[in-house]
DNA sequence: TTTTGTGAATAGCTTCACAGCA
DNA sequence: TGCTGTGAAGCTATTCACAAAA
């Protein structure tokens, strides 16, 4: 029975399960125990069966989880078995890497639209997308049906910009901006402070002496 | 007293709480409540008296906390309230974009050095740093006395990189490699898995209806 | 024998609720 | 009155430990 209660943290190690399941597949490994996920992840193994189990049945007593159908369920899973398209909002330094960035592409996410309001940046290529103004983004949003957006944007214009991904139709917000976003319901916002991550590796390493 | 087990969590609000902090700061604003700090960040109150009843007694019943001394205190228990020197290494796409990020520079992180392999890339200046051979990364980091590194070089590369970094006495690595590093005792990694994370993004948005 | 799936136990984190201070 | 600090309660997540399957 699949209770549709996974825990939040089991969500994010889905994740790092296919990573791994992924660079198995390409070394042709069929099965992998739970013990062997485990100290691939740093984690217990105990924590491994239990995430999975949460999903369904892959596993078999005495062999172990077979590689290919478990990597496929979690990408059904988290929805990857399809393309996403992706637009990048913000053609700074971090839009423009973002715009090149090859680990998006190889797990399935097409950039197919970079937006700025600099007249400096508009019409310059980067990557996959010529740059447009932010104004054609709802036209963008609707005729490729995206759903997922990367913001890049000063912080001072995180918020206002966010309101306008919204009212697009955007549904997931990649936040790089140093802000707390407000969305209506239905829309998901994953933050990712680079300052604040460098501060939390300052911390380990100052409390730790 | 001083428990010395700050949750986990709690340390990666008190980032956030500085961050809001600042914001308030600017805006000239001398003390804030548990509830304001709490509707900032999306948090309940007795989340936010808890957290910073863990560092100490900061606030004044009946009027709050003081945003200046609050803010100083937290940076001191990040360990923020120093310069420190950073390293990235890999000058790719993500390594430039890390190399030219402003965000670093206001929280007091220093880019003194950027390092790669690839002949074509050494020599050349993004923002403040010229890129130098990895074979040169452990004189810089002696000289500076840097501890902290942002590693962005290919999955392949990474943990034998990471290696290096460790021997030459880096002791946090924040690691944008998709790839589980292995580090000796002392040494922290702080994981930023953008594909992941945009992953994470298409579970909710699908999961959700 | 090996290894899963899972109830029970434990650990960790968050929220409640209120005494006490300004 | 307004707001903090904090024990107690409640909830969530992890680990243990073992029966059952291969």
């Amino acid at each position: 029975m699949r209770s549709h209660t996974i825990p939040r943290p089991a969500v994010q190690r889905i994740s790092l399960y296919l990573r791994h399941l992924e660079l198995l597949a390409e070394r042709n490994v069929a099965t992998v125990s739970s013990g062997e996920l485990a100290e691939a992840l740093m984690i217990t193994a105990a924590q491994v069966r239990k995430d999975l189990a949460y999903l369904g049945q892959f596993g078999r007593p005495g062999v172990g989880y077979r590689v290919g159908p478990l990597g496929d369920a979690l990408r059904h899973i988290l929805g990857t078995d399809r393309t996403w398209s992706v637009i990048v909002v913000g053609a700074g330094d971090l839009g423009r890497a973002l715009l090149r960035y090859k680990g998006f592409t190889r797990k399935g996410f097409m950039v197919v639209g970079a937006f700025d309001i600099s007249a400096a940046k508009i019409g310059k290529q980067f990557g996959p997308a010529r740059v447009q103004h932010l104004d054609e983004m709802p036209d963008v949003v609707a005729r490729f049906n995206v759903r997922l957006a990367a913001l890049a944007v000063p912080p001072e214009a995180a918020q206002e910009v966010t309101d306008r991904l919204c009212a697009a139709g955007i549904r997931g917000i990649l936040n790089f901006a140093p802000t707390m976003l407000q969305v209506p319901p239905g829309v998901a916002v994953h933050p990712v402070d680079l300052a604040a991550s460098m501060e939390q590796l300052a911390f380990r390493i100052t409390a730790r002496r």
